[in-house]
DNA sequence: GCACTGTATTTCGGTACCGAAATTTTGGCA
DNA sequence: TGCCAAAATTTCGGTACCGAAATACAGTGC
């Protein structure tokens, strides 16, 4: 409508924009830079979420299965269950959903620890090594696509105050 | 160990410096501020929806049960199911879940819709406005919480550069 | 008025996830 | 040695969610 006027009289307003108003007159003591700010991150994540599920599927794979090989991968293809547990930031009894099913395709085999019985040792296989080295470079796309807007400075600034949001999250469990 | 040296040489670091770390030298053409960004905010909204999990739970509410109280609460206390699809996300199927346990416990009434009988008319009742009343104030306590550690100036930019990124994510799906 | 395309919602079948309890093993300590 | 609290994992019961098909209605063209 008004968008031959001048060049930066209206700028563009995205989903959550709208959001903050509509709440704004309910809500009149909420600060409308946080809930943006928290509304924004919820949806892209939420985004990114669903992009990667389309995408690994080229490659037969679900999000959560390509999600655990990935971290597997990254603890260099051995791990225990309460390794995955913790990065993965699931409960322990979906951690074992998840690797019965990819133990069943044959992304994993799982055998009993040695060394504490109690553990069980969890090992990438090479099956499971390619189906998720195929599909690695297809998840960072759609995230470089849309931080890529950013200046590499932006970028920083955004990475910097997340974390310093992050340790005051992070601060009260590590008593 | 070393922080006693100076008093900027050793800036804190949280979990997801050392999540980047770990995976700089086996995937090395990783923007790590991207990395870096995507992980905070995918571990802050998660961080935020086990506490508003938590939080709701004193008022005997589920977190999705506030959640769709709530949009249903900024849309005036009367919907169709099909806004509430929009606002939240969910497949259609989703919907008819949750209105069903909110219907059962007398949260919302549901009454075919006369002006389009394909539709559905659904009220807020006293009861679900009085949960979610209650319980709506737990709910931006940790949000303050954890970006109150931001400056107003810091809130704004974090805001400002996330809009940049949705504009990007929104303008494919507008066409 | 009648087929047809599109929209709103529900039903159905199946999967993922969670909390809590159970099982097995460990490590400390008397 | 024998006991016992704590840890690692699995089992069990139940709920939420999704995709796809089904149902019911609206609006349009003819």
């Amino acid at each position: 409508m008004a968008e031959h006027l001048h060049q930066h009289d209206t700028p563009p307003r995205d989903w959550t924009d709208g959001h903050v108003d509509r709440w704004q007159p309910v809500l009149p003591d909420l600060d409308p830079d946080i809930e943006a700010a928290v509304t924004r991150m919820s949806r892209l994540t939420r985004h990114l979420g669903r992009v990667r599920e389309q995408g690994v599927a080229d490659y037969g794979l679900h999000k959560h299965e390509f999600d655990t090989l990935h971290v597997l991968a990254g603890l260099g293809g051995h791990a225990a269950p309460s390794d995955l547990r913790a990065d993965l930031n699931l409960a322990p009894a979906s951690i074992t959903g998840r690797l019965e099913t990819l133990e069943r395709r044959g992304f994993v085999v799982r055998t009993p620890s040695t060394a504490d019985r109690r553990k069980v040792d969890i090992e990438l296989t090479d099956a499971g090594r390619a189906a998720w080295h195929e599909a690695l470079d297809v998840v960072g796309r759609e995230e470089r696509r849309l931080l890529g807007v950013l200046s590499a400075d932006e970028r920083r600034t955004l990475a910097d105050l997340l974390r310093k949001v992050m340790l005051v999250q992070e601060e009260a469990g590590e008593g």
